[in-house]
DNA sequence: GGTGTGTAGGTTTTT
DNA sequence: CCTACACACC
């Protein structure tokens, strides 16, 4: 194995060094993956067997994608052995097969978030806690924290800081709501993604056993992204790795930005005091970007306090220099970018998967999706909903959960009347007090014979015993057909799917084709599988509610422009990259401009975006912006004035950037009569101003094109040169054209 | 017990 | 702007 023909010399280094604990510091786009990869690959070759090898990525794309190109390297049969995915996913693995130890059942259920806060607004119901004081959110964020913390709910409730701290906020009911939620979650033989990590650390901790076993097993650790990791993360880290310390973490404290859900950057910072004689690679060298972007982000990242001390660099070509821009509205700024991406691709021959568009919230994305959508630039969104949280999905789903783990309340609660059974509210608060006072699960309630008869009447009893013979039934199914066969026959004979044919709408529509799609995904796990593999129902549900958007095929093969936040961005590169809604108080948003370390948060944040890139990085912000049907004045990302303007093309006007103080703020009226005007105005066609200088278009204008014969101007939009017009032609209909490019000449 | 309508409130970021 | 939930009616 050639190492030194595929890697630099401070990377050998880093593959090298298998033995003792080691610490790969690694800038933006300098190879960190392919350190990785080879790494492994290396211990392989040199002996070691995959099964003893553990790696520990962010996402469960980045895990397969490693797998594959180690596959690639030592063979597909040694590959498939390696333990590697991300936490939470090795960790449920082991909890099943280890969860009798904890208590729990090993089909346990793992409840999203989604999941999770239902579970607190039926406690907050149930207790009669006023939601707008207990915010589901902030509760379950609390708990979290709690649970990130390795703070059991008992621990919650005896710290007294803690409970001084709830008290004074008003909200002194926290930690019994934490302690009961734990105890529904338990009943109901679930996980949530936080129990994942903190019953991994009660299993090591409390089983010295099982501590060994698994420390002895995983003799090789590989930790990515460590920079993210929370203080539970590292303590399981740190366990395993006790006993031979062949631990190597990989990270680049400059691209931290997840401590809004407990990581802790302190965790790299001072990865050198928690083991001894840790060696130390620092890889500067930049293979993915232009110096353009390279310096670009090392001008702004330098603005930060805390930090190690690195110096990226690169020996790329030169590139362009930076563009940014501003634009009257977030719309327009949407439109910009379509026509900049519209423009690249044909100049550039450029493919629709090279550009990625990021923003700072998912909200931002419903602008640049029309925009797309008006020059038809077809494109993926990942994040916000993925597909496994649509309601239809979840909805049957939760018929699955509910055969494989009959205790699951929540499971139970969302389809006892779904499709409508009549079991309504009524009934289930009957249920629910009942199944709580003897701190059993509503289906061991229902399931028995005998034991509803004091509480409910004839009719309801026996429509509660159709729904039970019902999911026995299933639950036969289960064990002699596979996961496929199952789902549908649970999608027909539950009505699920006959509902949703009903419905002709078009989210209805879209609804049907959702669980026809999720039927076709459980054909594929049935038979892609191997010959060993596990192909049942109680198999496939496993890991659904860890994957994400990313980890969908479909989108990742698509030609398409990309649409993401910056935090979904980790990780990934783009030869073109449109960091957008560059705005005081929306990136960095307004939540973090009150701490330094939450704004060097935000800064990382915008270090991320930037170093996605490996051509061209195009900057913009709105000087007005949508926020919930409402025009806002919004003013230029402080961020903007900290880049090295040398690196930057700044195609504003430069007050907008330098000169802080507000401008003359336009009143929503104002701006939006302004904007009409600026619409209705006579402009130039690209072509007229070449051919006769003089003449102008205006909307009512009759125009000919040369594909599309003869038609009436409607309406102009946008700024030079990027302004377009929407024709309605004769024969071809109404179009959208782009004036730089469409040849029209003024008939009349 | 089911279904439809009005309105209040909500946006960081996610495994 | 959109969604989720409360309330009123069938």
């Amino acid at each position: 194995m050639d190492l030194s023909q595929h890697l630099n010399e401070t990377q050998v280094q880093a593959v090298e060094h298998t033995e003792g604990p080691s610490m790969v510091i690694a800038g933006a786009g300098s190879g960190k993956t392919r350190v990785l990869t080879f790494r492994i690959a290396y211990l392989i070759h040199k002996g070691i067997s995959p099964f003893n090898i553990l790696a520990l990525t962010f996402t469960n794309k980045a895990a397969r994608e490693m797998k594959d190109r180690i596959g690639d390297l030592v063979g597909e049969t040694y590959s498939r052995n390696l333990w590697m995915g991300t936490f939470h996913s090795v960790f449920a693995r082991i909890l099943r097969i280890e969860s009798e130890l904890l208590g729990y059942p090993n089909n346990f259920t793992i409840y999203d978030t989604d999941d999770s806060k239902r579970v607190i607004k039926s406690m907050l119901k149930e207790r009669l806690l006023d939601d707008k004081v207990y915010k589901p959110n902030l509760v379950l964020h609390r708990i979290s924290m709690a649970k990130n913390n390795l703070l059991s709910p008992e621990a919650y409730l005896n710290n007294a800081t803690i409970q001084k701290e709830d008290i004074q906020s008003k909200k002194p009911e926290l930690g019994v709501l934490y302690k009961e939620y734990q105890k529904r979650l338990f009943r109901s033989g679930a996980m949530d993604f936080d129990d994942l990590l903190f019953n991994m650390n009660i299993l090591l901790r409390d089983h010295d056993d099982i501590l060994y076993k698994y420390q002895d097993k995983f003799r090789y650790i590989l930790v990515d992204e460590y920079q993210d990791t929370n203080f539970s993360q590292y303590l399981i880290v740190k366990a395993l790795s006790a006993r031979f310390e062949n631990i190597c973490v990989v990270g680049d404290d400059a691209q931290s930005i997840y401590s809004f859900r407990g990581a802790n950057i302190q965790n790299i910072l001072n990865f050198q005091r928690d083991y001894d004689n840790v060696k130390v690679f620092k890889l500067e060298q930049n293979y993915r970007s232009t110096p353009q972007i390279v310096e670009a982000a090392n001008s702004l990242i330098r603005q930060n306090v805390e930090q190690i001390k690195k110096d990226v660099y690169t020996q790329n070509p030169d590139g362009e220099k930076i563009k940014l821009t501003s634009a009257i509205s977030d719309n327009e700024e949407a439109m910009n970018v379509a026509y900049s991406i519209f423009h690249l691709k044909n100049t550039k021959r450029a493919h629709n998967r090279d550009f990625a568009i990021l923003y700072r919230t998912n909200a931002q994305s419903r602008a640049m999706e029309d925009a797309l959508r008006k020059l038809n630039i077809p494109y993926v969104i990942y994040g916000g909903l993925s597909f496994y949280q649509r309601k239809e999905i979840k909805d049957l789903l939760a018929y699955f959960r509910l055969v494989v783990n009959t205790d699951d309340d929540d499971a139970l609660k969302r389809i006892i009347n779904y499709p409508a059974r009549g079991i309504g509210a009524t009934t289930m608060d009957k249920l629910n007090a009942q199944a709580a006072s003897m701190d059993q699960s509503l289906w061991w309630l229902i399931s028995q014979p005998g034991k509803l008869q004091s509480i409910l009447g004839k009719a309801t009893i026996n429509r509660i015993n159709g729904f039970v013979d019902m999911i026995e039934t299933f639950q036969k199914l289960v064990e002699s057909k596979d996961a496929y066969e199952v789902g549908r026959t649970i999608a027909t004979t539950t009505g699920l799917l006959r509902e949703m044919n009903n419905d002709k709408s078009v989210e209805g529509v879209s609804r049907y084709e959702n669980l026809q799609e999720l039927l076709n995904s459980m054909k594929d796990f049935v038979d892609s599988a191997l010959e060993e593999d596990d192909i049942s129902l109680p198999s496939y549900l496993q890991d659904i509610p860890l994957l994400t958007d990313q980890d969908d095929e479909e989108k990742n093969k698509k030609d398409s422009v990309n649409l993401m936040t910056i935090h979904a961005s980790k990780g990934l590169e783009f030869p073109y990259v449109y960091v957008t809604g560059l705005e005081e108080n929306l990136f960095p948003s307004m939540l973090s401009i009150g701490s330094r370390s939450e704004l060097e948060e935000e800064r990382r944040l915008f270090y991320v975006a930037l170093t996605r890139a490996e051509k061209e990085v195009h900057l913009s912000f709105a000087q007005m912006r949508y926020k919930w049907g409402n025009l806002n004045a919004s003013e230029p990302s402080r961020f903007l004035s900290e880049i090295d303007m040398q690196y930057v093309d700044n195609q504003t006007a430069t007050s907008h950037i330098q000169a802080r103080e507000p401008r003359n703020k336009p009143t929503e009226k104002s701006i939006k009569t302004d904007w009409k005007k600026k619409n209705l105005r006579p402009v130039r066609s690209a072509s007229a101003s070449k051919n006769e200088g003089t003449t102008t278009l205006a909307p009512g204008n009759t125009v000919r094109h040369e594909r599309f014969g003869k038609g009436k101007i409607l309406m102009i939009e946008g700024y030079p040169p990027n302004q377009k017009a929407t024709v309605d032609f004769e024969t071809a209909g109404r179009k959208q054209l782009l004036l730089k490019f469409a040849r029209l000449d003024v008939i009349s």
